[in-house]
DNA sequence: ATTATCTATAGATCTATAGATAATGC
DNA sequence: ATTATCTATAGATCTATAGATAATGC
């Protein structure tokens, strides 16, 4: 066969195998799921991924974590000046994206990969943090900010999303999911109180 | 051996099931771990659980899940009125709990079992969001809300939650967990927005 | 001749069952 | 006699490898 297909059919293999562990995780996919699914004998993927199952992890989770880093980079920087745009952006990025399931890569998935898999996490929280604590220093350079703890919020905001993309669409009915991401947005911007009764609210309650 | 005997070991087979299956996932974690972290032989399971790794799975994450139904409605009722620590309790309950990933029951652990795992997510997002809906409603009745979806921000806050919950602590390193819920708190109830421009945010943004 | 795919198979692991052995209660 | 635990084993599935077969490019 031409070896230029090659590349484009390694690549094909890529996607399916990123797509059904970033959607299921390492435990629950088998390598007879990646190859029925491009049609293949598992025998076959060897061919390709000769460094087998692990391996094949590692490489399109990192591919997949660094395609968000510079996603996320380029939907806050795309609207710099206006911060609702910037995350709305970032959350239809990740809505385009196979889901990220950060807590099973941590428990679950990621044990078992020795150091390299704990390179995998640092980097996950790296690739969702860095471009929002970049937009939100922005933000709080103009002055739009109270909340200046730019990790958590960063970290906050991104699970707040990777979970709405995770909710199956049965359980969503009456609603797209771009119209409950900018439910999240109020909720994230604005919070759900009276705007005229906050500063008290965080008095009264603290 | 004592048939009194018998309920509390089986309780304790449950118990380090739930935990580890909550943690892990149905699909990482074998009869073999259960058994072991309770030093027995992984036949011996059977002998509680005649039904099997299904079985067990189901009947410990369904306990699980109404053991938070309770949880939660305890916490919001224990402070009615005040929305700010009926939340606290809510997510201090949580952190108390093995962690739950709905992402990964949804996409993962539910599949393949039928019906059962389908009423499962059923039940999952029934427990979560009962609760907090009924204290957003009262809260609301008190003129204190702006955002009225009480589904969606009643998931949205779990979700944030047990995202920070998820979170191995070798990622926070500064900072106890209960910090960090009270910025999760700051962020849900206010925003991260200066209150006083809040209303212009809206309109200019939106 | 090189590349891609499949067949066959090894070895490991997992779920599950049958039945032996040990421990407790009567 | 009942209950709890283990041994032994079956059967399924999974990862991985070796080598045969088919398809393409020169």
């Amino acid at each position: 066969m031409p070896p230029r297909t090659q590349g484009i059919k390694r690549e094909k293999l890529l996607d399916v195998a990123e797509e059904l562990f970033s959607l299921r995780g390492h435990a629950s996919v088998t390598l007879r799921d990646i190859a029925t699914t491009l049609g293949l004998h598992h025998a076959s993927l060897y061919h390709y991924v000769p460094g087998g199952k692990d391996e094949l992890y590692l490489e399109v989770m990192e591919r997949n974590l660094e395609r968000h880093r510079i996603g996320i980079f380029a939907s806050v920087r795309a609207s710099e000046g206006d911060l609702r745009t910037q995350l709305r952006a970032t959350g239809l990025w990740l809505f385009s994206q196979p889901l990220l399931d950060m807590a099973r890569m941590a428990n679950a998935d990621a044990r078992g990969l020795g150091k390299r898999g704990e390179a995998l996490l640092w980097k996950a929280y790296a690739c969702f943090t860095q471009p929002l604590v970049e937009a939100f220093g922005q933000a709080n350079a103009r002055g739009q900010l109270s909340f200046i703890d730019f990790a958590t919020a960063a970290i906050s905001f991104v699970t707040m999303v990777e979970g709405l993309h995770s909710v199956p669409m049965q359980f969503f009915v009456n609603e797209s999911k771009t119209e409950a991401l900018e439910k999240i947005l109020d909720i994230f911007l604005l919070g759900i109180l009276q705007g005229r009764t906050q500063a008290e609210a965080k008095k009264e309650t603290i």
